[in-house]
DNA sequence: ATACCTTTGAAGAGG
DNA sequence: CCTCTTCAAAGGTAT
């Protein structure tokens, strides 16, 4: 068991990570307010973020004012184009302030959590939770939502979803003291309602109490008998009647499973909150609602439904033969990262405050929140992730992110799909648009034939510098529709990209961390590129953005996250703008953010 | 029914 | 080592 400081130490295996996004959320702020005269409709969309974070009144009254009128797009266009709506329109609503301002989320304080020293629960861990019930009360737009929150010991919140999406979906059997439940739907769920709920708060320490069962069984199918005993941990977990638990085991794991067993309570609270309920016993697999698992495996589910289900006695010969196959290769979810797991508990809430459905426009809004929030509050999400996988190493040993590749489609497809939207990072090239092209001059030319190389590609931030240098042109956008989506989105030019680089702004005042380490490889000639680099021309930025898709405009390679960011998935042409509001737009300070960063480097 | 969109981050593959 | 790709969640939308 790895030793981690959840009670706010900054020994977080994540640091990196956190850092990248350190102050960038202020940053990003700060800089859209300043840029004003460059600002286009997404840095209007920050703007709004903006003003809404501090207008707690703004609203979503005006939503239909705001919407223009209905244009005759491509579909994609115009699918695009209503979530960057959706998106604009709800990012007011989505940054207000939290009730409990300082205090964005509810952590239930889980004194018993190997991960944080009992009774030093860190303020931040315990905001955790308010974050929670907040929501409900935004929720609380409905009657109902109202009414169980009257009733704070209202069990099953999930009837006061009026979206799908459930604001509160207990664990299955997950032990409430575990501060693994705490991140999204399933692990935020309180065992407790908040103190501004519910008075259930420890008189001496001030931290809500843990949830005790008589608390917890209104939420758990627990018996009444039960009342009084906390239910093991791994209740689910622990074979029953020499029952195999995880039908799955038979062929599925890799490992067996009793490596499982050996998950401490946290752990496998964690990953009784997050895992596919298939793996647990049938009686345990719903909710008391009956609703299933969301972390259920589809396909698991199909075999499980299968292996007990008359219906799959009525299926032919080969349709068992196909589900064994698959049954011998379960479908197991990567954990979730960070922002996931941020995307999870947040969606209930932005769902409640907007009417907004589409996880498209959701998802835009909520990875702008994601770097408007503190390093803290990232922080914890880092170690819930960190945490999950670290479960999930555990508990499938030998799983590998590998083994779900393809499992949404056909790889041709994905390839395809991929490839069509890489532009060339170099303009002096083509857009790649053959699959066997080398997207960069280092791998079209080689390492040993570097005169050839563009200067991005020299510099190894071809995107970037296509931006700064002209060199490296984005990808040809003189049709429109690429000038007009992509390039912006947040994580294409911005986000990612002066996460990065405000980490190392910010990184400054901590010592750096591996990640920032500048690699072996700048040499001081990149540096100085590097530090050269003028702000890039929003023009150029727009038209680049679609470069996101060559690992884009990104810090590049100072970047270790660059890389993930970098997602060509995104189609060049589907991008939104409307994230835009990025660094890239503002000219002085992030141009500076480079430059610190190099600076950093030769350091 | 399936894929896409959209976000960030992690991990794997390949150069 | 670096870049690129895929997947994770989610639900409306498009094909």
């Amino acid at each position: 068991m790895p030793q981690l400081n959840g009670g706010g130490g900054d020994d977080l295996g994540a640091n990196d990570e956190m850092i990248s996004f350190k102050d960038e959320g202020e940053q990003e702020e700060k800089i859209s307010e300043n840029s004003s005269a460059e600002r286009d409709l997404a840095d209007v969309k920050s703007s709004l973020v903006n003003e809404s974070e501090t207008n707690q009144n703004s609203s979503s009254d005006s939503e239909a004012e705001r919407r223009p009128p209905p244009r005759s797009e491509s579909f994609r266009d115009k699918t695009r184009e209503s979530l960057e709506e959706a998106a604009k329109r709800q990012d007011g609503g989505l940054f207000k302030s939290p009730p409990y301002p300082g205090y964005p989320f509810i952590m239930i304080p889980d004194l018993t959590s190997p991960y944080l020293p009992n009774g030093s629960l860190s303020p931040t861990a315990r905001t955790y939770l308010q974050m929670k019930w907040p929501l409900l009360d935004v929720h609380a737009g409905s009657l109902q939502s109202r009414q169980a929150l009257k009733d704070a010991r209202s069990p099953s919140p999930a009837h006061i979803v009026s979206n799908k999406v459930p604001v509160v979906q207990h664990p299955h059997h997950v032990h409430p003291l575990t501060p693994l439940i705490t991140y999204s739907n399933e692990h935020f769920t309180p065992g407790n309602p908040p103190p501004h709920l519910q008075a259930d708060v420890d008189p001496k320490t001030g931290i809500p109490r843990p949830p005790h069962p008589s608390d917890i069984s209104p939420y758990y199918p627990l018996s009444p008998g039960t009342v009084g005993q906390i239910p093991h941990p791994l209740g689910w977990l622990v074979p029953q009647q020499g029952q195999p638990v995880y039908p799955i085991t038979t062929g599925g794991f890799r490992h067996p499973y009793p490596t499982a067993l050996t998950v401490n309570a946290s752990m496998s609270s964690l990953f009784s909150s997050r895992f596919p309920p298939h793996m647990v016993p049938p009686h345990h697999s719903l909710h008391t609602t009956g609703i299933p698992h969301p972390a259920i495996v589809t396909h698991n589910v199909k075999q499980e439904s299968s292996h007990s289900d008359i219906g799959s006695l009525n299926s032919s010969k080969q349709d068992a033969k196909k589900e064994e196959e698959k049954k011998k290769q379960p479908h197991i979810k990567k954990p979730l990262n960070a922002f996931m797991l941020y995307m999870k508990e947040m969606r209930a809430k932005v769902v409640a405050e907007c009417t907004l459905k589409e996880s498209a426009a959701i998802n835009q809004i909520l990875g702008r929140r994601w770097h408007a929030l503190s390093r803290e509050e990232q922080a914890k999400y880092y170690e819930l992730a960190r945490k999950e996988r670290q479960l999930h190493m555990q508990l499938y040993p030998g799983w590998s992110a590998r083994d779900n590749y393809y499992s949404t489609g056909s790889p041709k497809k994905r390839k395809a799909k991929h490839r069509e939207y890489f532009p060339n990072p170099c303009l002096s090239l083509p857009p790649i648009t053959d699959l066997s092209a080398p997207k960069k001059c280092r791998a079209r030319f080689g390492l040993d034939q570097q005169n050839n190389w563009c200067g991005p590609c020299r510099e190894k931030k071809c995107i970037r510098y296509i931006q700064g240098e002209g060199s490296c042109a984005s990808p040809p956008s003189s049709d429109g529709s690429l000038l007009e989506s992509p390039p912006s989105s947040p994580s294409m030019v911005s986000p990612s990209p002066s996460s990065k680089e405000s980490k190392l702004q910010t990184e400054q005042m901590q010592p750096l961390s591996l990640t920032m380490k500048p690699p072996p490889l700048l040499s001081s000639s990149q540096h100085h590129h590097l530090s050269m680099a003028p702000p890039p021309p929003l023009a150029l930025l727009d038209n680049s953005g679609a470069g996101k898709t060559s690992g884009s405009a990104h810090n590049g390679p100072l970047d270790p996250s660059d890389v993930s960011s970098s997602r060509p998935t995104g189609s060049v042409s589907s991008r939104p703008t409307s994230a835009c509001h990025s660094h890239s737009l503002l000219p002085s300070s992030t141009m500076t953010q480079p430059l610190s960063l190099v600076t950093k480097s030769i350091d």
